[in-house]
DNA sequence: CTCTTGATCTTCT
DNA sequence: GAAGATCAAGAGC
């Protein structure tokens, strides 16, 4: 059969400093839509994020510090990785400045670099299942409590600028039972690699 | 397609 | 003891 044209890896942006963080978590939430994230140089475009603030129960700061939490407590351009229903890691960014406790969840990506080592780590051809999901990306960038408290612009990891204008919606956040209508869910509108599609 | 369930860590009651 | 910022597999329609 003839060999099918691998789609061009889009040409990456400038690289984010970790000052990027430092703002409202609603401001930088919407803005990390079109972002290009890599560990260890695997990764592609978050086309999906939720904000959480401390000031709103949904948020695992909004009790104060605990072990897992502390990060979120800490200053902006920070990793924050926990476990999610015992099984699964989840990552985030922590935002504003220290003590604010604000963070943003990355929920979704588009595979563009190193879709390889993602297949092999999610045991899984279909590059739209790959990272649709914040439990699904970690796996396949091989994020785990290891890379908790790593900042956010030094190896292993690296974000890198949009290279070109996206569309940006907002909707309800997924999967939580607290706050439940804040619309703090942000992602490009009508992608294939969202956990969920937004609604009409 | 939708619905149900099991996996089992961290925090809260 | 119960719930949770999840996912995959299996049953049923």
């Amino acid at each position: 059969m003839a060999p099918k044209a691998n789609p061009p890896t889009p040409r990456l942006g400038k690289p984010l400093k970790r000052g990027f963080f430092a703002r409202s978590v609603h401001e930088v939430a919407p803005d990390l839509i079109g972002v290009t994230m890599l560990v260890d140089g695997v990764g592609g475009i978050i086309v999906e994020v939720e904000a959480y603030h401390h000031t709103e129960p949904a948020a695992h700061s909004y009790n104060g510090p605990t072990p897992r939490n502390q990060v979120m407590f800490g200053p902006p351009g920070f990793a924050y990785v926990y476990r999610s229903y015992g099984i699964h890691w989840c990552v985030n960014f922590v935002c504003e400045e220290a003590g604010s406790a604000s963070a943003v969840l990355i929920r979704a990506l588009e595979p563009t670099h190193g879709i390889a080592a993602m297949r092999r780590r999610r045991h899984l051809d279909d590059v739209h299942a790959l990272c649709s999901g914040p439990g699904k990306l970690t796996e396949a960038l091989g994020i785990t409590i290891a890379h908790n408290a790593l900042p956010l612009d030094r190896s292993p990891i690296a974000l890198h600028a949009r290279t070109a204008d996206v569309e940006v919606v907002a909707g309800i956040r997924i999967g939580i039972t607290k706050a439940v209508k804040l619309p703090w869910r942000y992602g490009v509108k009508g992608s294939k690699f969202l956990s969920k599609p937004f609604p009409k």
